[in-house]
DNA sequence: CATAATTGTCAAGCAACTTGACGATAATCT
DNA sequence: AGATTATCGTCAAGTTGCTTGACAATTATG
């Protein structure tokens, strides 16, 4: 006696952004897996994005990555600890630490690069090239415009 | 002298997603704690969007939010107590026991859909109407598609 | 009716953060 | 110059949102 299943559920945007992103995050670290960077994981891979070529200080890091600085060390615990990059002390000022890849890490990062990009070919696959770009357009529009709808 | 043949960072759609993804609930949560719904966090909200308008089982829950049903208990401990949800036992099996929204619960549904419709409105409005419908197409391809991807 | 499965619960632990306090160093200001 | 102020990395502890493991109560199955 009781009918009306009712659609009390809005689809909303952001629960298909947030599908799949978690789908896109989930291959990527599958796939780091299979790669033999199975220590690459998800956080770590979003910190060590923001590591250049030249290497970048903690606090910069922890500031690009819109973490505090406490939450970045602990995962550069790691990731030293891991061999991927490694602390070199400032020359130019003794507080600083500059955080570089060591090779292994420019090994994982070439393989992370490789993954982004299976991963970006077979979403093309699916939904096609054009529609491929209009994703990428918007979702580049939306960001830029991230601070506007702060509110 | 730097042989170093770096791999600079590329700039993918995961990214891209990932920030857009943040954005959309950063908004939301924000926007839920100014109307006066601040116990309406982000866990929460994804865990609640299952509960059906006739009620569901825990463990039945935990399934479709996919969360252990320990994980999902403790999100409910705290729903119970800001009043939004009511654990009832199932009369037809004593072990069951139905989470049901409390008139407070519909309430925060409610307005949580206003709030989506507007955070969506704002994208259409950034983006334009085109752009929006190609967007969630899109989204929706990929989603569907998730698990053939599995690999 | 004995055994197995399911439901919810208690307990402990882990990952990815957070806030707070602090010593060492560098920059700024009298 | 010296005294204050700010910055950098670090240690410690707490929070959130999950997880795995164990278990009593109840229902289903042989």
């Amino acid at each position: 006696m009781k009918p009306t299943p009712a659609p009390e559920l809005i689809d909303h945007i952001g629960w298909d952004l947030w599908r799949v992103t978690e789908g896109w995050k989930r291959r990527f670290t599958t796939q780091m897996v299979a790669r033999g960077f199975g220590w690459f994981g998800e956080a770590r891979g979003n910190l060590v994005q923001h590591i250049g070529r030249n290497g970048i200080a903690q606090t910069a890091l922890a500031a690009k990555a819109g973490m505090t600085k406490q939450a970045v060390q602990q995962h550069l615990d790691d990731l030293v600890r891991d061999g991927a990059v490694e602390r070199v002390t400032d020359p130019d000022d003794a507080r600083r630490k500059i955080i570089r890849f060591t090779a292994l890490g420019f090994d994982a990062m070439t393989v992370a690069n490789d993954v982004k990009r299976d991963i970006e070919d077979q979403f093309r696959q699916l939904i096609g090239a054009a529609a491929m770009d209009g994703l990428t357009d918007a979702l580049r529009v939306l960001i830029a415009h991230q601070d506007d709808l702060q509110k």
